[in-house]
DNA sequence: AGCCAGGTGTACA
DNA sequence: TGTACACATGGC
């Protein structure tokens, strides 16, 4: 097999690749990447070139090939901070175990996986769509509808006898008619959302740059004004997609579950309680809910 | 059979 | 402010 580019990426402090992995193998119904013998296999864009990306690692470096086309060194470095972004290689993870005491409750569960990173998503569009798709209903499910919307409208790069997707864009999406939504399980509002944060990342080109920059109360703000973008879902795209640290999805079933095991409550607390029970993540919110989100998908395997 | 899954908007009081 | 309700499917 030719390899075009090769490029390797110190590994931060604290970071597991096997982390990666799993956290990549969460659904086989995924398009959007592949896990194929301890690699991420990925397709992605950098200016207008499409390119498709393996990562893996060795002893001391990410690494990452680019396996379709050769590129420059301006894309290298392009290429270098995708990856950066994308795994969340800056942020001091040592600072983040240092604020979990030895008496907090989740302190086993979070030391157990050190070296885990948020990883992110790169696209608010995606983003913001994935979480819709995914309110109210089982993970599993969601994935179908996922892997249905992508199949139907997401581009492909073909490589190898294999297709690997890109997520659809706003502008195709508007394209959907109500009949193709039903077909793909999404349900009426559903569709009604998805054309919503359509029109708003069409008319807001650069709002995830906007949106970085920002308070996370007004960037949460201004993410409720659309129509299907609730507490949850804004919380969720803050932390996942905007970088923001402490993000607290408490609405969140999967999150009030942990708390519950953790915590051994009679049953699941409602957000106004876990906000209160978790008063001391200060700072940390994302990463302590990403970490127990982890926690929780390795117990039902 | 009925309830719960990584919720939200709308309709009412 | 607070509560009821529809919405999609699938697993238990």
């Amino acid at each position: 097999m030719v390899i075009f580019t090769k490029m390797k990426i110190t590994k931060p402090k604290h970071f597991n690749f096997q982390y990666c992995l799993e956290y990549f193998s969460r659904s086989p119904k995924e398009k959007c990447h592949s896990v194929i013998e301890n690699s991420i296999l990925k397709a992605i864009q950098i200016d207008d070139s499409n390119l498709l990306i393996r990562v893996s690692e060795d002893k001391n470096a990410i690494k990452v090939d680019v396996l379709n086309k050769t590129i420059g060194s301006k894309d290298k470095t392009k290429l270098k901070s995708l990856l950066t972004e994308w795994f969340d290689l800056e942020t001091d993870l040592s600072s983040f175990y240092k604020s979990i005491s030895k008496q907090d409750p989740s302190y086993s569960v979070i030391l157990a996986n050190k070296g885990l990173r948020l990883i992110k998503e790169l696209d608010l569009f995606e983003a913001l769509t994935w979480a819709i798709i995914g309110q109210q209903i089982n993970l599993n499910f969601a994935y179908t509808v996922k892997s249905n919307f992508v199949e139907n409208y997401g581009t492909k790069l073909l490589w190898e006898g294999k297709n690997y997707y890109y997520y659809p864009r706003p502008k195709q999406v508007l394209s959907i008619s109500d009949e193709s939504f039903k077909s793909m399980l999404f349900s009426k509002q559903k569709a009604k959302y998805l054309r919503e944060v359509a029109k708003y990342c069409l008319e807001n080109s650069e709002a995830k740059s906007r949106l970085i920059k920002m308070d996370i109360e007004k960037a949460q703000e201004e993410l409720m004004t659309i129509k299907g973008v609730g507490t949850w879902t804004a919380n969720y795209v803050l932390m996942r997609c905007l970088h923001f640290t402490n993000s607290l999805p408490a609405k969140d079933v999967a999150l009030q579950n942990v708390i519950r095991l953790i915590y051994k409550l009679d049953k699941k607390p409602k957000a106004e309680e876990l906000i209160l029970k978790t008063k001391h993540w200060n700072g940390w919110e994302s990463y302590r809910t990403f970490y127990l989100w982890h926690y929780l998908s390795k117990l039902k395997k």
